[in-house]
RNA sequence: GGGGCUGUAGCGCAGUCGGGAGCGCGCCUCCUUGGCGUGGAGGAGGUCGCGGGUUCGAUUCCCGCCAGCUCCA
């Protein structure tokens, strides 16, 4: 139980930040669940915001920085509940270098913080390091002055980090406290053995080398530090508590569902397992749907939704059998709050998210009851005692019903599963994914080898100064040319390349905008003309002009000339800053949950990718369109200024697609209306859109929606398009366009009425017609037969036809043909039900006759159909009938 | 990213071997009733998810796509 003396997890992540920022560190807010990165799942450590300026792939200003991150991890979700520190959302406190301080530092504050800050006693640290990294223990023995016997060192497995079999990586130490012989184990064992005593608290990590494909390290330029301490466990320690969920970040939760359940804690173990599985879940739910994640049947939605049911299931532990989760979510709120007012913001549609979500799962395991019931139906009948596996497998993969439900189910019947059938399944499962993975990642290979290229020439020319925000020509030189991924001095007419500059007026493909199109001239003689087809940035900072070569020959060191198309770039511009409009009006109108989740700007239209529950309604898109309408019409001022990424916060200012931590950032301010964080060019006022108008909204997957929308000339076009698909319809109708609507249900009735009677003057024909045709009835050993060419339309009216036949003579057999509108011949034979007893089979004359008219065919024995070419044949084949029967 | 299942009238669903698209509820009209309900008679409502292919003929078989459900990663 937590005493009021002992310090609350709100307290000890201040202290550590707080700690942190002294020694020169930014303290930055956790970064979001969903990382920047689409290929990662879930930011599941402290360092996954900051991967992309770990590799390199990003500039940053920033050197040191603190953060507790939130995170979502679910590999060990099995043990969730039943170890002491096991969980799928958990917070990580880190201090990070980013090619800053190392070793030295990274171990002298941890050690600070650790002895001073927290006021562990020393005797209790103990350390690992790894088995070959003597620095890292020489620092901890002599700099620290820690007694030989409490460094232990570890192999590769425990004590060296990598992300993967090549790229960066570096041997870490641990920090251990001895929670007292009293909490051995029954195993027992030492540091990095016995866990339960020696409890794995700060993991730093020492990034200093880079491994090459053939597996060889080389060191990196700039050395970096990672470090890892768990928040829920130093909370517990300092909590005195026996398990993180004693802490004050689970107790409340634990105590509230507990409640609620007229339970106690810790009187039950079954049900003390229940109650932490759902304390660490519903943890989990709060933030990833804060962080604007969607149940949905595929990734990280599907993780939501996983663990949303896993934690509903137990429920019944504690007999809950109707929603309850939702209940549970404020009380994570609550706690969550301060530190993280997203989840407060989003309240009411967390609760919203959950409880849909545990409605629909309760409506998922009621159809799988019902087919349970019928399995079950089915092993009474065979007289089994056990359900396949593979039946439990399909209910579990393909109906969603869980396992344990099953196995209950059918003991209350005295039934069993096959499990290891069921094993069986589930490993051909994960065998089958895997593999798909594993192709997944070959083809990634491909791009490594050319972001190599990229790497050294911005290394070796250094990058490319962008003028484009002022300028649209300039002159500028040339300072790289590839060709087919390999670095050429010169091209010549024909060639397509890619060419970079010294500095260049072109827009490089980001943020959803594409990249500039333009020409490359020559500064002095008019002999060079190169096109630029596409303007992308491979890496930050280096902007490749995607060129083919019309005219002459450029070579590396050249001066030339750099013209974007002014024309297609103005277009471009409407259209972004018609999207920042439309992004900021979606709030306005739908709601702040509306999140940008992609959006695409080029010269042709406007597409915006958001969050949000349902399809628009018309009322919806209309009052966006003109609300987008009234801004440009208001001609706001279109301002763009460089600020730091604090101050554009502070501001307000809608931040895309995740944090860079940069100093510098570009502010987009559309007179007192939009403030969003773009690199985008734009106009100078909103006027120059001229029109907006939205194409259509549709949605791309669960809870997203798109909506795409044209601009200026192009709305125009689309406006004049419509038109005149109006005037056309209202001239062929013959009247004016506002009196189309009535013109057609008049013509939908007329031509309603016309089918009727139509069909009521076929049949009365055809009641007059069948007489005529009875008249030529033949009689054959005692059968009725007529064997007739008729006039039908289709198959359908022959058969209608036959049936007409078939009921006046009341026995018999009729074959009917007629030639269709496109030249091909249709049979049909009916053999009443008498006749179809004593042998007769309609199907064998069909067969026999179609061949005639160069056809096949087939049926039943009382009906039968056919179809053929010669159409010359047809009366041949129906006098073959008469011989036949 | 890789599997499984489903898609047929407004809703819930059936459709066997490839050969007439059906059932229940609901809806409309009439009768029954003082009225509602009930009961009876009649009726409307379908691009069989979309697009190809095989076939004389495809709701049915094959291929691709889309949507929903679901499992694995």
């Amino acid at each position: 139980m937590v005493h009021v003396n002992y310090m609350t997890s709100n307290e000890i992540r201040e202290k550590y930040l707080k700690f942190f920022e002294s020694k020169g560190h930014k303290i930055i807010p956790s970064a979001s669940l969903v990382p920047s990165d689409p290929s990662i799942l879930l930011t599941i450590a402290g360092m996954v915001p900051f991967m992309p300026i770990f590799l390199g792939q990003v500039k940053s200003s920033l050197t040191r920085a603190t953060t507790c991150q939130k995170c979502v991890r679910i590999i060990d979700i099995e043990n969730v509940g039943k170890t002491a520190r096991h969980h799928t959302f958990f917070e990580m406190l880190g201090n990070f270098s980013f090619g800053d301080y190392f070793k030295e530092d990274a171990i002298k504050w941890a050690w600070e913080f650790f002895t001073k800050v927290i006021g562990f006693s020393e005797e209790k640290l103990w350390v690992s390091v790894y088995k070959d990294d003597d620095e890292s223990f020489d620092i901890w023995h002599n700099l620290i002055g820690l007694p030989e016997k409490r460094i232990v060192r570890l192999g590769e497995e425990d004590n060296f980090w990598k992300i993967g079999p090549t790229g960066p990586c570096g041997p870490c130490s641990e920090i251990y406290i001895d929670l007292g012989e009293e909490r051995a184990s029954k195993e027992g064992g030492g540091v990095g053995v016995d866990g339960e005593r020696y409890l794995e608290l700060w993991n730093l990590v020492f990034m200093q080398y880079n491994r090459e494909e053939d597996g060889t390290l080389t060191p990196l330029p700039k050395k970096n530090i990672d470090t890892g301490l768990g928040f829920e466990r130093i909370a517990s320690v300092l909590q005195k508590a026996d398990t993180d969920f004693e802490t004050d970040l689970f107790l409340p939760i634990i105590k509230f569902i507990a409640q609620n359940a007229g339970i106690k804690y810790k009187e039950d173990k079954k049900k003390d397992l229940a109650l932490k599985v759902i304390a660490d879940h519903i943890r989990s739910l709060v933030f990833m749907i804060s962080d604007g994640i969607v149940p949905s049947n595929e990734g990280r939605g599907y993780v939501l939704r996983m663990l949303l049911r896993r934690a509903f299931r137990y429920g019944k532990v504690i007999n809950y059998n109707q929603p309850f989760l939702y209940e549970v979510a404020p009380v994570v709120i609550n706690l969550m709050k301060e530190v993280y007012p997203e989840t407060y913001k989003e309240e009411n549609r967390i609760f919203q998210t959950i409880l849909t979500e545990e409605k629909k799962f309760q409506e998922t395991l009621n159809i799988g009851i019902q087919i349970l019931d019928s399995m079950k139906e089915e092993l009474k009948q065979e007289n089994k005692n056990k359900l396949s596996g593979k039946d439990a497998f399909k209910l579990y993969d393909t109906f969603g019903f869980p396992l344990e439900l099953t196995r209950d189910i059918l003991e209350e019947d005295g039934f069993g599963i096959e499990e290891d059938d069921f094993k069986n399944e589930m490993k051909i499962q994960r065998e089958r994914s895997r593999e798909s993975w594993v192709k997944n990642k070959a083809s990634a290979k491909d791009d490594k080898i050319n972001q190599k290229l990229y790497q050294d020439i911005l290394e070796e020319r250094g990058e490319t100064e962008f003028i484009g925000y002022d300028f649209v020509e300039a002159k500028s030189k040339v300072i790289a040319i590839t060709k087919d991924d390999k670095l050429v001095d010169k091209v010549t007419a024909g060639d397509k390349c890619k060419i970079y500059l010294e500095k260049t007026p072109f827009y490089a493909e980001k943020g959803g905008q594409i990249g500039d199109k333009g020409v490359i001239a020559s500064t002095s003689k008019n002999n060079l003309l190169v096109e630029i087809l596409n303007t992308q940035a491979p890496i930050e900072g280096l902007i490749a002009h995607f060129a083919e070569i019309s005219k002459g020959e450029i070579k590396v060191g050249e001066e030339v000339l750099a013209r974007v198309d002014l024309l297609r770039r103005k277009a471009i511009a409407r259209n972004h800053t018609a999207t920042h409009l439309l992004h900021r009006v979606l709030r306005d109108v739908l709601g702040e949950h509306v999140k940008q989740s992609g959006s695409a700007v080029n010269n042709h239209h406007l597409r915006f990718d958001f969050n949000h529950f349902a399809p628009l309604t018309n009322d919806e898109l209309e009052k966006i369109e003109n609300l987008v309408n009234e801004k440009i019409l208001d001609e706001l001022e279109v301002e763009t200024k460089i600020s730091t990424f604090d101050k554009a916060k502070e501001m307000g200012a809608i931040a895309l697609f995740g944090e860079k931590y940069d100093e510098q950032v570009r502010v987009v301010k559309i007179g007192e209306f939009s403030l969003e964080l773009c690199g985008g060019t734009h106009l100078n006022s909103t006027s120059n859109i001229g029109l907006f108008k939205i194409l259509n909204e549709e949605g791309i997957g669960s809870g997203l929606r798109r909506i795409e929308a044209v601009t200026g000339d192009r709305a125009l076009k689309y406006i004049k398009e419509k038109e005149n698909i109006i005037k056309e319809v209202s001239d062929k109708l013959q009247t004016i366009p506002s009196e189309i609507p009535l013109k057609i249900n008049q013509i939908i009735d007329d031509a309603n009425n016309m089918k009727k009677k139509i069909k009521i003057i076929r049949n009365k024909l055809a009641h007059y017609e069948v007489d005529k045709l009875l008249s030529k009835k033949k009689e054959i050993k005692g059968v009725n037969i007529i064997s007739l060419k008729v006039e039908a339309e289709d198959n359908n009216d022959l058969r209608n036809w036959g049936d007409l036949i078939k009921d006046k003579i009341k026995s018999g057999i009729v074959v009917l043909g007629t030639e269709l509108d496109n030249g091909k011949v249709a049979l049909l034979a009916m053999v009443t039900d008498d006749l179809a007893q004593k042998g007769y089979s309609a199907g064998n004359i069909i067969k026999a006759i179609a061949p005639i008219v160069g056809g096949k065919g087939g049926g039943k024995k009382t009906m039968a159909q056919a179809g053929g070419s010669k159409a010359d044949k047809l009366n041949q084949a129906l006098e073959k009938v008469y011989e036949i029967i």
